[in-house]
DNA sequence: TCGTTTCATCGTCTTTTTACGATAAAGGAT
DNA sequence: ATCCTTTATCGTAAAAAGACGATGAAACGA
């Protein structure tokens, strides 16, 4: 029998729950700080939030960046629902999604 | 000569600094982010949130993973600041940083 | 001292991410 | 109709992240 004299004190005794799931929030939640936990993309989001209407060439000409790649770091922001694209011609025009970045603020206040 | 018909219009012209850095802070928030925005770092995350007071074992029980693998996620948020274990007997005690946890939630408010 | 427990680190393999050139679709100019 | 611009997507190569077994260091009990 080994039993080491631990100093702190067990607050969760029912591990009868082993695992330990997030909620469909905190899922959403990690999802859009992973997209924000790259440079290039955290660039693009305050780029954005300071220029509200631009078009892919705009970012492409500020970031040291193929266009294919902002294109791509692009998707994965409108994948996360942390910004979205409209049609401009030839363009696209694109600008924060204002309902879910304050959810995301919600949520970093409340749930974290 | 092109121009196509843009229907939006233009904020930033000075384009004299082509590359748009990362603020220091805005690069330390990125870091934690990226921390954050893998789901078992966010489960962990919780997890102390809720047991203030736990050992990596206390972890390892509760994740669907490898000992190994959740003191590499442990490190990750130990590097990113969100976290700080200290050393109990032959086991680690880990819990939030609250001064840097904060400080994350102030960025996230202030300066997305 | 010797066995036991806890945990970080190492080595390795697999998967994902990142980056870029090339290409093609879509829209506007001429 | 033809050319030009913009941008998303494809294919691919390189880099990073994720996962895990094995190992070793540290701490305590017997």
């Amino acid at each position: 029998m080994y039993t080491f004299n631990r100093k702190i004190t067990i607050m969760n005794t029912n591990h009868t729950t082993k695992v330990y799931d997030l909620t469909v929030d905190e899922e959403r939640l990690s999802h859009m700080m992973k997209a924000l936990g790259h440079p290039a993309r955290m660039q693009i989001f305050r780029y954005l939030s300071e220029n509200p209407q631009c078009i892919t060439g705009d970012i492409v000409e500020v970031l040291p960046l193929a266009q294919a790649t902002v294109s791509q770091h692009l998707k994965v922001l409108r994948d996360a629902g942390l910004v979205c694209g409209t049609i401009e011609g030839p363009a696209t025009c694109y600008c924060l999604d204002g309902d879910n970045v304050a959810w995301f603020k919600r949520q970093v206040g409340s749930v974290l």
